[in-house]
DNA sequence: CGAAAGTGTTGGAACGTTCCAACAAATCGT
DNA sequence: ACGATTTGTTGGAACGTTCCAACACTTTCG
């Protein structure tokens, strides 16, 4: 461990030229005589020189950062958008916080704080949990765009998210396409995105004319949510030939149910979820699912960010993207 | 929007007081009385003071920050070993930079010197792919700790990682107690982590007298790899009753190799996998594994590092933690 | 050939904090 | 009652950068 790490200055004083100089150099200006960068690269690599991005963006006030908050790093989901958005903030040369609210709006109240104290540049919600409040007084702040859950109510954030509504009507097309009519849906629970999923199932069941087969059983998105939904469906008298469950997650709970009861995934029963995370691809799962395009939502949710700290009096843009079927071992024709 | 960012004179001006007592109460100091700390918070939560974490850091000269770098998001284990570090770093008042590697050493360079720059006060690496060489600069410059690679080679550098070989053990130890004899592996590829799994594998079958029965298929810490180990293994002329896979991913692809042969698990063969990732516990999957406490793992880290950021100069550790068994439904007893 | 325009380079003033020595006022001990 | 301590409070100097106005020197050109 070296004793003091160095400065701009001492750099200057090996190169002998002035600390301005040195900072023009290091950050790439022409305005730099060729012997004078030779200088200078020298003595920055001899003293191991490495600038200081506090100081840089004291001087500066920009810090060249943007904090990313993730409700919960568990859910694979999250851990997709995640790296698109790393991907499109590394092109633009910005640097990325990560912090989680572990699911906890306490605590993701005090990361954002925190966050805001190391004047990152904008932020990006990915599937947060704060009270609408806390949100408007961030937007005054500081740009900032959600990812992945409607925020129509919200006037002045930007946001970005699937079609939930059109993604659940995929799937039933789906299925009734395999000549189902009895399709169940297992829900999500009570929140916005498993709303309009159940939305978009109920009206797809009603534009294909089998209004009279809609049945909805309770779920979660999660494995057990699934699971039990599914159990509850299967156990009725109502012959299901299809369910359609609110997520990736519940559809591999949903899949447990129905080898439990000894019937087979697709001859007895098709499973459709919904997300499209990796996990679902996985050979020993193979569900068909409704997948968003993970890594571009994170993408562009974080162009949105760079263009709403180009323009912060922009207007507030809501980008919808396409969810798109992919058709797996889970979900076949119809055998009755 | 408001104007430009109230600072610490701001508040001052408005209290009536000297920046430096406010200073002073912002961070809870008793020498201020009870009337200036009143009508300090006063003033601050009126103009909505926030400190600026880059001028503090600079004068403090610590950034009460702690890098993390991580492998790749995507594998599920990475992120409840950063559930545990986060956790741990929060108890500590510090805050987490965490970036991710996506895999790629040059990307990862680039990160972890930019992690530098912000002048994180240590560095928590799970699962890096930096080149002996670099970490040794890394550790010249700021403390480290490795997280799940065995690191004794390099001398300088903290680490902790679960004890691999005691792991695959206690694997072969559960099969060989449920009365399996021929106990193939599927091995991870070639690298440390897999390699010492596999000397575990080969030490216990020995142990128990059966070193005829070792059988190694090649396969990868992937969902793919899994499968084709696993298919191989099968379709051998041995009769192999159980396969230990060399981790959960892996393992779950060999489920489905053993589900495409039309073989049940446990009945006609016993699959055991290894990191005891969350997912392995869904019930469509359902895998006995060797669970490593990777929350743990991930606290143990970062109190290493702060241990090692308040005394610089003791001497490196490396803590092995104990890994342990999970029976789920993908092992049963031996009906041959 | 002298003014104008360009080329490199420089010192000093920011940026918003924390720390420190200094100090005034109140309280103490003898 | 008077120096010694305690209790609050203060201005100014760091911290390591970037920015800016000002500088010498060349070069250009009418």
């Amino acid at each position: 461990m070296a004793a003091n790490r160095p400065t701009i200055k001492d750099v200057a004083a090996l190169a002998g030229v002035s600390k301005s100089l040195v900072s023009l150099a290091m950050r790439g200006s022409d305005r730099v005589s060729a012997e004078s960068r030779a200088a200078i690269i020298e003595a920055a690599t001899q003293l191991s020189y490495r600038p200081n991005a506090a100081a840089r963006s004291l001087a500066d006030r920009r810090s060249h950062t943007l904090g990313v908050i993730v409700l919960d790093l568990l859910n694979p989901i999250y851990a997709e958008i995640i790296d698109g958005v790393q991907g499109e903030v590394r092109q633009h040369g910005y640097h990325t916080m990560l912090v989680t609210g572990n699911d906890n709006p306490i605590i993701e109240q005090s990361e954002v704080e925190k966050l805001l104290e190391f004047q990152v540049e904008g932020l990006v919600l990915i599937g947060h949990r704060m009270p609408a409040g806390s949100l408007d007084a961030i937007e005054g702040d500081c740009p900032a765009v959600v990812i992945s859950r409607a925020e129509r109510g919200i006037a002045g954030l930007d946001s970005i998210s699937n079609d939930d509504v059109l993604g659940a009507r995929m799937a039933v097309d789906h299925l009734v396409s395999l000549g189902h009519q009895s399709i169940a849906h297992v829900t999500g629970g009570i929140n916005e995105v498993a709303m309009l999923r159940k939305f978009g199932y109920e009206q797809s069941m009603t534009d294909h004319g089998l209004a009279d087969q809609i049945a909805c059983y309770e779920g979660a998105f999660t494995d057990e949510g699934g699971y039990r939904g599914a159990a509850v469906a299967l156990d009725s008298n109502r012959r299901h030939t299809a369910l359609f469950v609110a997520n990736d997650i519940a559809a591999v709970g949903a899949l447990a149910a129905v080898a439990d009861r000894g019937l087979n995934v697709p001859t007895d029963i098709s499973i459709v979820g919904y997300d499209g995370m990796a996990l679902a691809g996985l050979r020993s799962l193979s569900i068909s699912t409704i997948a968003q395009p993970l890594a571009r939502i994170g993408a562009e949710a974080a162009s949105l960010l760079f263009l709403r700290i180009g323009d912060p009096t922009r207007p507030p843009a809501h980008i919808g993207v396409e969810p798109r079927l992919i058709v797996r071992n889970s979900s076949g024709p119809c055998h009755t």
